[in-house]
Parts: structure tokens; sequence; C-alpha cells
DNA sequence: GTCTATACGCCGATAGAC
DNA sequence: GTCTATCGGCGTATAGAC
């Protein structure tokens, strides 16, 4: 509704940039997103985290909704695991969403994946991928359809953080990570590279 | 909290149950959930559809996420898709969330992935995925990891209804959407029969 | 036992005074 | 710019009427 124009956002900027209030409303957002996830947050409670009042946060981000989706935007993910060698795309794509050392990535991925809900959440999530993934990606590739094809690993990829929560439980070994990577990342890799 | 104990769900029973007010709340409450997902709902709205005090559905249903889940559960789906020649099934399967015939099974699909923030809901997901997919497919399945293999092939088809809708902006095609099953179960396929 | 009426404490969001 | 006051709506609890 509030038809607040915010610049095409480039990775965490919004952390950066403004005022030191708005940079510690933005940085406020961030954490408690991740930890609580979108519904688990609430406007005070991140008001509260940066010392000013509900208000203030509304003011300078329009909604919860913008400013979701303003924060939650994650760094240059992906780009080493698609510029190595075209054969294990797949499995290392696998390993590195699986990967704990990746968690703050997960986090914000999962975060964005639960608030789904919500239609500018799904948009943004879109373009994240479509930035990230499926560009880099489909540039690399051959046949036909090589787009399509990239987002179909993007929706392979979303399926497998989504799903994975669940599995991890009790935290999954090394290497039952590593198994799971490399059964999920062959059937990516049927994406990428079709036998032919 | 409400620790309100529940007997384990069995596709649409909820509807047919309990007195004509229960079952008119439960058969508003799984419309409105449909159309407009969990958070686009409200229960006084499943209320004034039901032609009862909002109160009531609480009384009832313990809480509106225990409603949700109660009622969105769906019936007996993939069945057919899982009982066919085994290297068929992953494409049939793709095949089937794809098709606009099937559009409740997909919407039912889409509300609890969109209301995945909720952990209720997503523990039922999971439950129902199991029922309707993972025990059966595995029992079909050779080699190892048979259970673990089924569940990544459940993790690929909630990542392709998800990412669906934002494809199909523009209704696809039917040619489209074979195409996109064909290349997309090729993937599924990878894991239920890989490749010696 | 069903159901209504009323109310409580949050929520996201707005208007206007400083 | 920032805070105060307040809005309507939400999910939910309870008292009590039928």
């Amino acid at each position: 509704m509030s038809s607040g124009r915010h610049s095409p956002r480039t990775a965490t900027r919004p952390l950066e940039e403004g005022t030191p209030t708005q940079r510690a409303i933005a940085r406020a957002a961030r954490e408690l997103f991740e930890r609580s996830g979108y519904e688990g947050t609430s406007v005070r409670e991140i008001a509260a985290a940066a010392g000013v009042d509900a208000a203030l946060v509304i003011r300078h981000y329009g909604s919860k909704e913008e400013l979701f989706v303003r924060v939650i935007g994650f760094d240059e993910h992906f780009a080493p695991q698609l510029d190595g060698p075209l054969e294990l795309v797949g499995t290392r794509l696998a390993d590195y969403v699986l990967d704990p050392t990746h968690d703050r990535m997960r986090r914000t991925l999962t975060a964005l994946l639960y608030a789904s809900d919500h239609q500018n959440v799904r948009t943004d999530l879109q373009a994240t991928m479509r930035r990230l993934l499926v560009d880099r990606l489909s540039a690399r590739m051959h046949g036909a359809d090589t787009v399509l094809r990239a987002w179909l690993v993007s929706a392979q990829l979303l399926g497998l953080v989504h799903s994975w929560d669940a599995v991890d439980t009790d935290h999954a070994t090394a290497a039952q990570r590593t198994h799971v990577a490399n059964l999920y990342g062959a059937a990516i890799q049927q994406l990428i590279t079709p036998p032919t």
C-alpha cells in the first residue's frame, strides 16, 4: 500500500547507510528477524532493541514488511560454488546450503521462505535467487532452456533448505551432511548438465 | 500452549465430524484458508462465514493454528503416481503437482508451505508428506537410504510447488507444464532410481 | 453442553504536537 | 526528526445466558 520507493536493494547496504538511528533500527531488525523469524518479531521489539520508539521504525521504513525485505537481503553467496567446475556445481551448491559454517545465510534464506505468506517477500526472494543464482548459473549452462533449468535448480535448493530444519532436529553429523549433499547434488546436477 | 489433544488427523475428516456448527466452522475455515492463506484469513472472518461468534471457533478448536492444521490436511494424493512404473514416478509426481486439474491439492500444499513460520504447521506438513509420499515411496525403492532419498524427493516437490506460483504469473500452457514436468521429473528420478 | 457478549492485551500503523 | 497519543483489528479468555 505505502508505495515507498526504495532503490534496488544491494546486499546488506541498508545496515550501513542513513542516520545512526536508521542503522540502529536496521541492525536490530536484521538480528531479530534472523533469530525469531518474521511473525516472531514485533515492530515494538525491534524499536526497543534499537532504543527508539516503535512509530519511528514505521516512519523510516514504511511498514514491517518493507523493513523485512530491506534488511534480510544477503550478500553475494553461491558465487564461488557457481564458478567452479560445472560438473560439480550441483553437489557444491547442496553442500553449501547445508554447511553449518554458513548458518547465517541459511537462517536468512529460511526466514524468507517461512515468511512467504507475504507476497512482497515472495517477490523479493525470487529477485534474490535470480540475482545470486539464476543469472550466473544459466550463463554457464549449455543446451536448451538454460534459464528455466536454472530456475528449477533454485527451486530444488529452496526445497532442500525448507525441509532441512525438520530433518536436522538433533543436528546431523558432518558425514551425514556430506552424504545428503552428494545425493541431492546429483539430482541438481541432472538439471545443470543432463546426460546426453 | 492450550494442550488440546486431537487424534491423529485423517484426511478431511474434521469437515464431516462433530456437531453441525463444528462442521460449518471447519468447512468455512478450509475454504477461506485455501483461498486467502493463513495470515490472510482471520478467525472473525471464519466465524462470520460459519454464522457463529468468533469466540466459539476458539472454544471448539483451541486456537487458529490448531484449526488450520486440522482442516487444511488433504486426502490421499500421490498414491496413483507412486504405484505406477517406478522409472516414471519422478515425472508423474512433477506432472501431478503442476497439473491445474489438481488445483485444490496445490492450493492446500501452498497454504501449508506459506504458513511455515508456525512450527506446528511445519510439523504437520512433514507428517503429511511422510504419510502420503515418503512411506509409500521408500517401500518401493531399492538400494541404500531409501527413506532418506524419499525425503529428498519430498523436498524437491515442495520446492517446485513453492516456486511455481512465481513462474506461473501468466498461466503457463499445457505444453510448457509438460516440459517442466519432464525436466524436473528427471531430477527427481535421479533420487528414486539412480543410474548404476 | 452450546453459544453469545464482552473484554483483555497485543499488534501494525497513523496524526499531530514538539 | 522524534515522541505521544491513539486507532482499528487481531487472537484469545471468560462469564454467563439459553
